[in-house]
DNA sequence: GTGGTCTAGACCACA
DNA sequence: GTGGTCTAGACCACT
């Protein structure tokens, strides 16, 4: 699983965790049933305090996307699977609505834009592939 | 100027004045030279602490934006074409570099991200233009 | 840590903080990574409402001496040592730049400033060194 | 007259002037019944409002440094000008020890705080240059 | 426990 | 009139 926390952002941590979690359950890239890491394992991870990470799976549970087993792990709630492609567009499309809005207020050409979007997507591309290969 | 302070959004007040008046300031609503509203308007106008707007100001002073002095005002600092431009890439920088983060764990590929971006881009476009034509 | 705040001296609190906190750590007094007192308790130390010692932090912070986490503490932030030497010729720069203000205002001219610069430097670094030896 | 104004040093200006023409009557710069430039003009030269230097005036007047005519204009008072060069060293000893105590404990070199200083000497001389061209 | 924000109100300093 | 600082105390959020 792919995280990615910004520790100076001032988005709490817990907050940043809950919202990947759920978004790659909703997008159908955790599947139902599939364990997630243990909290000391994705502590250890993002260089976090582990209660941080038990609050965040707490509140994912309540909210019923997960469920913990005691002394077994946690696992993904099962999800009816329908409308997954329109829930990852829907999920991207809002940040890029955002960035269109501004770009025509700030005045940014449409080629600028794209060339921009380009080098952050190179940025975070290639440094996934680095961890796949770990 | 027109500000809209939403008081229960958790986004700290000081915060969303900062970001708004950066915004007029890097669009060009504001022109360098000109006095902005006193911090003791503005606080009445938001119905906000006068420290609030003082401590927004204070960090907008920080970052080059404005220029306060004594007993006399606040105003708009002189930014040289390139400092500006640099500040608009920075804001959008930071909307694409979540695009592109969220892209890569919900797993859209490059091409995929672009038609969207383009698309959201139309849209937002072709709507300033209309005003442009009121 | 040690810190001497006067009440009564005209220079505002925080900016006393900010001064001697910063001073101790480009002088290394403090080494990078290291957790400083809390909040409330350097405001108890020296007398002072929590609010004047967080405001002072948080200036620290922007200007990259430290690093605040919530509900963790506060920490000296690791500084790469070209970023330290520039930090230390900046403290020291402003200094020489009102000596030399004044210098040409009263008439001083070069040779007899460098004459005096050497004479001031000879008494405090024989001074240190004794200290040394102790 | 030379006077330097900083106005972002965060010290009042009418201060900053105070204490500019109040040394440099005392190293004898402006000699005792010389006549001082005009509120108005001094006001133009280092861009200020006038009642910035008229509030610098008086205060200087109460300290008994200058005489006001009205009609005719600001004067240096008479001043016994015993230990004139001996003021003059006073005054740049005090920032000059400064500096060596920061340096010492910054632990910055004597060549290196030598160049710095030959640095900003080299500045502000060649500014008063133009000025005096004028 | 930690830090962050905001308020109401006081007082100061500057132009 | 302008901005700057500080306080006391409340409440929130994070670990």
């Amino acid at each position: 699983m792919l995280l990615e926390i910004d520790h100076h952002s001032g988005v709490p941590i817990y907050r940043q965790i809950i919202e990947q979690v759920e978004q790659q359950i909703v997008a159908g890239l955790l599947a139902g049933g599939e364990q997630l890491v243990s909290v000391r394992d994705m502590a250890k991870q993002i260089r976090v305090n582990p209660m941080t990470v038990s609050k965040a799976y707490s509140l994912l549970e309540m909210e019923g996307y997960i469920e913990r087993q005691r002394g077994v792990g946690v696992f993904v709630a099962k999800l009816r699977k329908d409308r997954r492609d329109a829930a990852k567009r829907h999920i991207i499309e809002g940040i890029l609505k955002e960035a269109a809005v501004k770009a025509v207020q700030l005045e940014i050409d449409e080629q600028e834009l794209r060339d921009l979007l380009a080098e952050q997507y190179e940025r975070f591309y290639s440094r996934s592939e680095k961890r796949d290969v770990k």
